[in-house]
DNA sequence: ACCTGAACACCGTTCAAGT
DNA sequence: ACCTGAACACCGTTCAAGT
């Protein structure tokens, strides 16, 4: 009759469909890992069909990790001065790392070579220019900041995915340990604590630019 | 006759054997990862033996890990002023994390609350605390440092794991990029494909100490 | 007390077959 | 041209059975 029987047809598939569906399957809370065949079933189609769009499970990651890193660029104020930008792209790294742990934890561990990527690496390199920094120097405090970021975000994103609700601490758990062997642990340890992530990693940021503007001073 | 049959015995396992096993794996070669099956045969045991000794493949890794902590702490002066501890810390740290980058790629992922971790912890309070830190600049230079360690241990790990015979490089390959959109990556890429990855990391390292020599000095 | 081995519930990926 | 589905070669882990 009128009514179309429900079969099965074949899905269309596209890179950007597949991004999607990768980005909505990394938010679920709880998710700490992606899963090519998760995300088939996500999508209504077979797993493999994914192989049709993407040469492996890292290249697809790649495109992802690419993706939040554009994102975190895209909300950068690119008329504000130099240290706040980096501020700025730092803080915002964070931010989408912590809604996408699966993928975020990845950041050490892959690189992208897409226009996320890039524009971060520009943006960065720019700003320590424009700070006044040397040649050598601009490569140098470019690469502390970036290495600090990627792995400030894996952790954020690996704390998030363990413990959903949780939130914000640096550690997991208290460091206890023996005052005697451990003295500075034991007077330490309650304020490390204490200690939220974000908060943390930004006063590294914060340690960075002023290293840079120290730089920059005695040239 | 006098031959014995070559019957297959009940192995015995402990602890350490398995934590030998797992470093001898993780040095080998082209190895990125281990398994739980292939650890099993290297001990001539099956595989799930290993569940009598750790709770999990976790914490396998985790004992893995600090092994290698402990390791790299064992080997700093103990007797050197306070920036030449960190430095050797550090630096120890990275070469052990070439040594066994199976291992090592999972140091910004996972905490061991072993001695190993402990005593490095432990090591960074005090030389900041002999630095003259005050009390929040301990913890904030410690936890920099710290996370600057282990991502750059994670980073050479996954460096050496995937190109075992490349070396060195920071970057797996020069960053190629449209220089009228990235005329920062495309002024300086040649640099930054230049840069040691370990030569990188140990200045990260000296930028940590000079800021807390400047901290203790304005103080 | 501790090792074995079958079994379970997963993985990523290839490739011939369909449409 | 692109999706399907069987198949391959793996995973970590549980648990009853052996000794």
């Amino acid at each position: 009759m009128a009514v179309k029987a429900a079969v099965r047809t074949k899905v269309r598939l596209d890179p950007d469909r597949i991004i999607a569906a990768g980005l909505e399957l990394a938010a679920r809370p709880g998710v700490s890992a992606i899963s090519v065949r998760e995300l088939g079933t996500m999508l209504g189609a077979d797993p493999t069909a994914i192989y049709r769009h993407f040469r492996s499970k890292d290249d697809l990651m790649r495109a992802l990790l690419d993706h939040i890193l554009a994102g975190s660029l895209a909300e950068v104020d690119a008329g504000a001065p130099w240290d706040e930008r980096l501020r700025q792209l730092a803080e915002r790294t964070l931010v989408w790392a912590a809604r996408y742990p699966a993928i975020a934890v990845e950041s050490v561990v892959l690189t992208t070579h897409g226009p996320g990527e890039l524009g971060a690496v520009e943006l960065m390199l720019d700003a320590f220019r424009e700070a006044g920094l040397s040649d050598d120097e601009i490569v140098r405090h470019y690469a502390l900041l970036a290495s600090h970021s990627l792995s400030g975000a894996a952790g954020i994103a690996r704390a998030r995915a363990e413990a959903p609700g949780e939130e914000d601490a640096w550690l997991d758990e208290p460091l206890i340990a023996d005052p005697r062997r451990y003295p500075m642990i034991a007077r330490y340890g309650a304020r490390l604590s204490e200690l939220r992530d974000v908060d943390l990693l930004m006063r590294g940021v914060e340690m960075i630019t002023e290293s840079a503007r120290r730089a920059a001073a005695s040239r």
